[in-house]
DNA sequence: AGCACGCCGACT
DNA sequence: GTCGGCGTGCTC
């Protein structure tokens, strides 16, 4: 076929511009124009030029009352994408209520910085904390499986051999050895001269996953992190693209890596927050994984120890298969035990320390033994916040509807948009000077521990101090190495870190994240639980995991003292079911911003009409519209509009012709952003 | 988004 | 008389 004429998607951001312009294709360029390729096109009365991609080519002229331009050439310093990836962006497009251009922008190579900067070897990541890649590591090529292990890939080769293309849940227990299983899928896929993508929630935190498949796979991998710059990014996928490497490794966009015969993609830790996209599209990289999958004939597997609600409901409806590994891979290590301790009777029996007497005594233990201890604690600063004890009165960030943290150094920190005051010496309310902090975050438990174990090499790892460049990979480098005894972290130090000398692992406080009112939060903390006590004793000696909680009658709490998910699932499934949330019904959210609160009000009573009227006839529920937990983030007002149905086309359907109708009519410096689940 | 066309107020 | 305000409307 001729390529004359070519459908372009320009790169302009504006639903009046969002659909596909015809143009003529010249004559040197017809040979090389293909879907997927950036181009430089004259566009608009002033024929200003324009960067566009060519999404589709045809050999007619198409029928049009006017003349059409001519592309004026290919758009330099840029890769074409995979043709596939556009199929993909028009699924993402439909799907996510994005714009095409957005969609289109999300899967394409992103534009390369032509600054040549010195070449960093892509395993330079952060939080390596050893030597090189080299020695030792490249040994252990052929890994030999377990029983289980070994099941696991058989199930997997079986399916490819039979021509199918599932989707495939790999169900471990942690430390059962998954990313070995991952290794031998992999190597499957690559014996056919396929290509895999291997996705990481964030990357370097687990960098000792990429450094074992880099070892085995050696330089036929290319590693995305956040770390690299937008050009060495680029690098990584012009590797991908031009058949340099056939192994792409990185976090959710990895996805949409530029490979032509891609056979396989893992999805490590699924469960993972991280997955959701938080930029428009909102995409969820399992569902995109899938997706994509399904264009090139490839098959998804889905790892985790705690698997998503979701992941598991589709598994239960047989559209996710189950690899099970229920043992740990080294041999003679064994589950920690979990000691579930009760604050409240903490308090009752007269012990107002944050440390329950268990911990204490366990802490004193391991100091004694020379073994290691990681505190978990879900809330960064020094206490929680400040307030007046004559009035009452917390201090509030202006910018943010929530009270302002203190941190060691005296400052008081709002932690969602960073502004920041010197702790005042009187109420600003009141002027009283009765004012302390309540409450205790991650530097206060430091200065406790420190002070209850005065002898003890005391080591905080948090969003504070992990800031300072690679100071973060400096402090689990130091903990690593044995030059600490107590780690004390946030959610950093849970994810996939493993300490062989870590034998006690503390949860400060549990429910923290019960509170949260989110329909998520039970299966949160049902995930934090079980990833923090995996956490404990990952060697050859025997671990234990203290829970310290208010709500020890929790089902989260419980199943994950239990090390049971089979019953956190139960209670889980029958709880969404019976409250009305996924999995058990679609659920869209829209959220509504504004600076200016009477225009948010205004546009949030527009929407939540057009929207009950287009609900109606479906029976779709609409709630709302009502403010966010934290209603002002960054002088931005938050309203959100939920919507529910069993169908997820009929909600599409009625949030397509609920936009149709409030398109133009909704007022300029309100912005919507719509989410599904 | 950007640019042109279009129909009403104070100026060389 | 004209220069220019930015309200609609279109872009292959």
């Amino acid at each position: 076929m001729q390529s004359n004429y070519a459908d372009v998607i320009l790169d302009i951001t504006h639903a009046n511009v969002d659909r596909p312009f015809t143009y003529a294709v010249p004559e040197e360029m017809r040979d090389t124009i293909r879907p997927g390729m950036p181009v430089k096109l004259p566009f608009g009365s002033g024929n200003r030029v324009r960067t566009g991609w060519v999404i589709a080519l045809y050999e007619a002229a198409p029928e049009v009352p006017w003349e059409l331009k001519e592309i004026l050439g290919p758009a330099e310093k840029q890769v074409s994408a995979e043709s596939s990836l556009i199929a993909l962006a028009l699924w993402m497009h439909e799907h996510y209520g994005c714009m095409l251009s957005q969609a289109l922008k999300t899967v394409m190579p992103v534009k390369s910085r032509v600054k040549k900067r010195k070449t960093k070897t892509p395993s330079s990541l952060p939080g390596d904390s050893r030597g090189e890649a080299a020695e030792g590591t490249a040994e252990r090529h052929h890994v030999i499986l377990n029983e289980e292990q070994a099941e696991a890939v058989r199930q997997f080769r079986e399916d490819r051999a039979a021509g199918r293309r599932s989707t495939f849940l790999l169900f471990g227990i942690t430390g059962s050895g998954k990313t070995e299983v991952y290794a031998e899928m992999i190597r499957e896929v690559l014996g056919k001269g396929q290509q895999a993508i291997l996705l990481i929630p964030e990357i370097s935190l687990t960098f000792q996953t990429v450094r074992r498949l880099e070892g085995i796979f050696g330089e036929r991998v290319a590693i995305i992190h956040s770390r690299l710059t937008q050009g060495e990014r680029y690098e990584q996928f012009r590797r991908a693209a031009e058949g340099e490497a056939d192994i792409m490794i990185g976090p959710r966009s990895a996805v949409f890596a530029p490979f032509s015969r891609l056979g396989l993609i893992v999805v490590d830790e699924e469960h993972d927050g991280a997955y959701k996209s938080d930029t428009v599209p909102r995409y969820d990289t399992r569902e995109v994984a899938e997706k994509r999958a399904e264009l090139s004939g490839a098959s998804v597997v889905l790892g985790s120890a705690t698997p998503s609600v979701s992941t598991w409901d589709r598994a239960s409806r047989g559209k996710v298969r189950i690899l099970r590994l229920k043992n740990r891979a080294a041999p003679g290590s064994r589950p920690a035990r979990v000691h579930v301790e009760d604050l409240r009777r903490e308090l009752q029996e007269g012990n107002r320390s944050v440390f329950s007497r268990k911990l204490r005594t366990l802490m004193e233990d391991r100091l004694a033994r020379g073994e290691q201890t990681i505190l978990f604690m879900n809330r960064r600063g020094y206490s929680n916040f400040v307030s007046c004890r004559s009035c009452g009165n917390a201090i509030r960030c202006p910018h943010c509807d929530v009270t302002l943290t203190l941190h060691a150094d005296g400052n008081l920190v709002c932690h969602y948009c960073g502004y920041r005051i010197r702790q005042p010496e009187h109420c600003p309310d009141c002027g009283s000077p009765f004012i302390a902090g309540f409450g205790t975050g991650t530097q206060k438990l430091e200065a406790m521990t420190r002070k209850m174990f005065p002898e003890a090499r005391v080591l905080r790892m948090d969003a504070d101090a992990a800031s300072g460049k690679g100071s973060g990979k400096e402090i689990l480098g130091t903990f690593a190495r044995g030059e600490a005894d107590i780690l004390i972290g946030t959610q950093m130090v849970v994810k996939g870190h493993d300490f062989p000398k870590v034998t006690l692992v503390g949860i400060m406080a549990a429910d923290t994240e019960l509170y949260v009112s989110s329909y998520t939060s039970a299966e949160r903390t049902f995930q934090l639980l079980t990833q923090a006590a995996g956490r404990a004793g990952r060697g050859e000696r025997p671990g234990d995991v203290v829970i310290q909680t208010y709500r020890p009658e929790h089902y989260a709490v419980r199943a994950a003292a239990a090390q049971d998910f089979g019953l956190f699932v139960r209670n889980e499934m029958s709880f969404r079911a019976a409250a009305g949330y996924p999995p058990a019904v679609h659920l869209l959210t829209l959220q509504l911003s504004s600076q200016d609160e009477q225009l948010l009000i205004r546009a949030a009573d527009i929407l939540s009409r057009i929207l009950m009227k287009e609900a109606a006839p479906a029976r779709a529920l609409v709630i709302g519209p009502v403010n966010e937990a934290v209603y002002k983030v960054h002088d931005y007002f938050r309203k959100l509009i939920y919507l529910k149905h069993s169908s997820y086309d009929i909600l599409l359907t009625i949030k397509n012709r609920a936009e149709a109708q409030y398109e133009g009519k909704f007022p300029a410096g309100v912005s919507v952003l719509c989410d599904f689940n």
